[in-house]
RNA sequence: GCCCCUGUAGCUCAGCGGAUAGAGCGUCGCCCUCCGGAGGCGAAAGCGCAGGUUCGAUUCCUGCCAGGGGCACCA
């Protein structure tokens, strides 16, 4: 115990830089000098510098490839390189770190004092749930996210939950990095499917079957019953579509997807701004008429094909509508990026989309569109049907109420995008023990409980100030801390890569790493040393505070009870 | 035929250029005088096949095989 106090001589550095581009830079000095006193030719940017954690730790803390990297370009070999670049930061180590050494076939491994997770946690204590873990890689770059946009024509599908899950995470990922994001949902409330729906509607009102092709589910029917309007398709169409959108947006609310923006197919049309792109096109010549139609010419766009843009009967068709729309969101409203989100099954929209972007002069960078590949849902053994023409559908709505919002969302954002993953609504129901919602949301409400407990015994957290926090050497401790120090690259991980699901992964881990600790590390208890019990307290906050973080971008709730 | 995605443990999925590939469930075996055992510890079990690039490939490239999704004057 006094020999932990030692320890306590608190290591000040007046670089608060995270440890890894400090290590960067004394890599690239150290390699510089190398250069020097062996006249190589060899020049290293510290931001090219890769730093890694070894996944096992007897390779250290910190490890660098630099020498396997750069041998060859020097003249050398990677292990005398590394031995070269091993005994020059040998010289003066940096700061925490307490060895150096050659590894393998030319890692130069990094072992650190617990001083730097330390450091770690202090930071996560002096930047909190708001401050800690917000890198700015996007620079304030106006980034809009356009997800889901379900016809509203019926009910919103399982895979649209998950789709919608992905871009609202991905969203606030990007929110947190540095981006201005705005979410918008693109409402198809126009052409022939609102005919379709108003046909439909008008056919249940009068007691008559819906005929072939319409939608035939039971909300249909149920709306039917309202439906006091006129005779008209388009009226009756409009009319349902609108109270389907309403309860499109109920249910989304109810897993915490709320957009910025509702955007009107129909606005778009009636504004004008279709005839003005489509003038647009023609402009540049990639217009012409052929069988009473207009085309664009996409295939030399590198599309497959060309594309009509306005049907022999006058109408608009989807992509007209969708140009003018993405000319909007680009030249009207600026946006610097704009990430659409489409289910698989609208991959054939993508090209011409792109050609059209990029003929109105937008550089087609700009535009990503990520593909959410299709979802199929399980409930134990048995398959569960899914699909908006069929009647007894599973939707969305039916399984938010089935296994809650919270089992919703993770359930969604543990897999890739681009993977198509099976859900199986059983391994995540209410009541089940093998939930990996309630394994974090577990972690949740112990931190709660230890709160909770302290109160009870009148145990109050000391001033950080006045704790010493390197009395945490526990092997149980100090992951808690290593994965906490993580967080900040897994956010900007999963912005860069459009990958929310990182932050799944790495909620599931301290989630994991936590529960380790609570059980081999009592805090409480009678025989733990005060001092002790109050660096394990604020370990507990540290951990409540990247939970919170983490789960709060996935849209998932941290209880502190359950 | 062409385009996109995917093939990792019995199942569902992570890992996306690094040194002995992870988790949950399932199977087998341990741990409750302890702040919530809805926990913790351990065991068995895996990168579709073949080439290539690289110091190094589950990861990148090509081909093959298998599965899913697209290729409308529908949205």
């Amino acid at each position: 115990m006094s020999a932990q106090r030692k320890h306590a001589a608190t290591v000040t550095t007046t670089d608060h830089r995270p440890i890894r581009d400090r290590l960067a830079d004394a890599v690239a000095g150290a390699v510089a000098r190398v250069a020097a006193e062996q006249g190589l030719e060899l020049v290293v940017d510290p931001s090219t510098v890769h730093l890694e954690r070894p996944a096992r730790r007897e390779h250290g803390d910190w490890s660098t490839n630099i020498a396997m990297v750069t041998a060859k370009r020097a003249g050398t070999n990677p292990r005398a390189l590394a031995t070269s670049v091993v005994e020059v930061l040998e010289r003066s180590l940096p700061a925490h770190v307490v060895s150096v050494e050659l590894a393998g076939p030319g890692f130069v491994n990094f072992r650190l004092d617990d001083g730097w997770l330390h450091e770690a946690m202090a930071a996560v204590l002096a930047e909190g749930e708001d401050g800690y873990a917000r890198p700015d890689i996007g620079h304030g770059e106006r980034v809009q996210v356009e997800f889901i946009s379900a016809n509203p024509t019926g009910p919103i599908h399982v895979g649209n939950g998950w789709w919608g899950s992905y871009g609202d995470a991905l969203a606030r990922v990007l929110a947190r990095s540095g981006h201005v994001v705005s979410r918008e949902y693109y409402v198809n409330d126009t052409g022939g499917q609102i005919r379709t729906l108003g046909m439909s509607l008008l056919a249940r009102a009068q007691g008559a079957d819906v005929p072939e092709g319409g939608y035939q589910g039971q909300y249909v029917t149920d709306l039917a019953a309202e439906y006091d309007g006129p005779d008209d398709v388009t009226a009756a169409g409009r009319w349902a579509a609108d109270r389907i959108l309403d309860k499109i947006k109920a249910t989304l609310a109810s897993v915490g997807i709320v957009f910025d923006e509702w955007y009107s197919q129909a606005s778009i049309e009636e504004s004008g701004a279709v005839d003005e792109t489509v003038a647009l096109l023609e402009a540049k010549g990639l217009v012409y008429e052929q069988d009473g139609a207009t085309w664009f010419r996409s295939e030399q766009l590198g599309d497959v094909r060309d594309r009509v843009l306005r049907k022999a009967n006058g109408d608009a068709t989807y992509l007209a509508g969708d140009l003018a729309y993405h000319r909007d969101k680009f030249l009207v409203r600026g946006f610097d990026r704009v990430i659409d989100v489409f289910g698989a099954d609208h991959h054939g929209q993508v090209a011409s989309l792109m050609a059209g972007v990029e003929a109105l002069g937008v550089d087609p960078g700009r535009l990503e569109v990520k593909l959410g590949q299709m979802v199929s849902l399980v409930d134990g053994d048995e398959t569960v049907k899914m699909g908006k023409r069929a009647g007894n559908a599973i939707d969305l709505d039916t399984v938010i109420s089935d296994i809650g919002p919270d089992a919703t969302r993770i359930l969604s954002l543990m897999s890739s995008l681009d993977q198509a993953a099976t859900f199986d609504l059983a391994s995540v129901r209410e009541q089940s023990a093998e939930n990996p919602v309630f394994y974090v949301q577990m972690a949740s409400a112990r931190i709660g409980g230890v709160g909770r407990k302290a109160a009870e015994r009148g145990v109050a957290r000391a001033p950080l100030a006045e704790v010493d926090l390197s009395l945490l050497t526990h092997p149980r401790e100090l992951e808690v801390l290593r994965c906490l120090e993580e967080l900040p690259e897994v956010v900007a991980d999963a912005a860069v890569d459009r990958a929310p699901t990182k932050v799944t992964t790495w909620v599931r881990k301290l989630a994991s790493n936590f529960h380790g600790f609570y059980h081999d590390c009592p805090i409480l208890a009678d025989d733990v040393d005060p001092a002790l019990a109050q660096a394990r307290l604020w370990l507990v906050e540290a951990s409540r505070i990247g939970l919170a973080i983490g789960l709060g971008l996935l849209g998932v709730s941290a209880p502190e009870a359950m």
